[in-house]
DNA sequence: TGTACATCAGTGAACGCGCGTTCACTGATGTAC
DNA sequence: TGTACATCAGTGAACGCGCGTTCACTGATGTAC
């Protein structure tokens, strides 16, 4: 119940959550220490300044996501030695992930810092990219197992399709806020699943 | 050569770069209007405060998505009859379009509000729902008509399908910004064409 | 076991800058009679 | 055709607040000998 947790470790916590409700820009830092009980000063003894805290939030964030993606698609392997079929066990998981979060995603930090770019210093911008190409080639191993077994039925670009799984995360968030309906993420990542059954199936 | 733009447009596109460079907080009006060679107080002349600015921004972007997307399709209704052949004709126009675009999509402004929710009032966020709403309710007459014809190969949700393409674009702006290359949007266009061509085409 | 020093996790007060906003005023153009 | 007034499209100076950042200092805990 009472699980200490460090300053530094608060700070983050709700950092997070206000960047991703407000924007980096419009979080300031007297908000985050009212809220973590701590005054401005003890901040600067944990972050040399607010692009350090930017820094450590991206990289935090990048390793519980990249933890959840393992062990989503692992889990699904265990289910089904398939790769086609593991897969789609996979992205049917992910989305149940999805429905469950009581308000929906968050929403994503890649997003939020592709969206205010000239705010961060290159540093954070270059870790942005890194995520993306991280997921791309995560994917991309996927897909080619999948289509060794299951030549696909239109002529497309695994590389693509495998941009396509973060493509359809990011913009269901966006869709998801925008409209104010939680579920219509979950709801894009079952329609993705869809598009790479009909993509590798026999017809 | 010397079309005489008012200083209030000035003032609309010059915001509207900056917006969707940096997102909207960081853009201030000091540099607004010193690309616009305004003062400031010429500034409040034309907007009560910075929240009509928003409001003026995005309803002038949604007009004239909107009337890009009417060209898009009309013309591809004129270049085939039949409601799904002219369908996918749309997307590799739209594809072509953000393909030809020098520096990529400058990116959405409906994400970037979505992404800083709590800066703006009711009335911008209510704006911005119901443009993705009214995006919906296009593609799904056009879904809806293509599968009278086609009955789709997979027991998908059309309403869904139709915010596909919405979540497609915004996903695929998210990624080219994150990543650095512009041809990611118009690629992932292409790959939902081809989802669309599998979910109604004749196995 | 006691003392000296070092490190950790902050505090408190002050800084200067940039921001959005206000307000009284102004020169140029348009309109009524 | 001339005068009076109104509107348009701004100017210039000032405002106060909130922001990120700095700096000298401090009490509690850890370590060496």
């Amino acid at each position: 119940m009472t699980k200490v947790k460090s300053k530094r470790e608060m700070i983050l916590d709700i950092a997070e959550t206000n960047v991703l409700s407000k924007g980096f820009g419009a979080t300031s830092i007297d908000e985050i220490v009212a809220e973590a009980d701590i005054t401005k000063s003890g901040f600067f003894y944990h972050f040399r300044d607010k692009n350090e805290l930017a820094r450590a939030l991206l990289q935090r964030y990048l390793e519980t996501e990249d933890a959840i993606l393992d062990d989503v698609f692992n889990r699904a392997r265990e289910l089904h030695g398939d790769p086609l079929h593991s897969f789609l066990i996979g992205l049917k998981l992910l989305a149940e992930l999805m429905e469950d979060l009581p308000n929906g995603h968050p929403g994503c930090l890649v997003a939020t810092i592709a969206y205010s770019e000239r705010m961060f210093d290159r540093d954070v911008r270059e870790i942005n990219r890194r995520a993306i190409i991280v997921w791309r080639e995560r994917f991309l191993g996927m897909l080619e197992e999948i289509a060794a077994l299951y030549p696909p039925r239109d002529d497309v670009d695994l590389r693509t399709v495998a941009d396509m799984i973060s493509s359809m995360v990011e913009g269901g968030i966006v869709l998801s806020r925008a409209v104010g309906e939680p579920k219509v993420l979950a709801e894009q990542i079952v329609l993705l699943r869809s598009y790479i059954r009909l993509l590798f199936s026999a017809p």
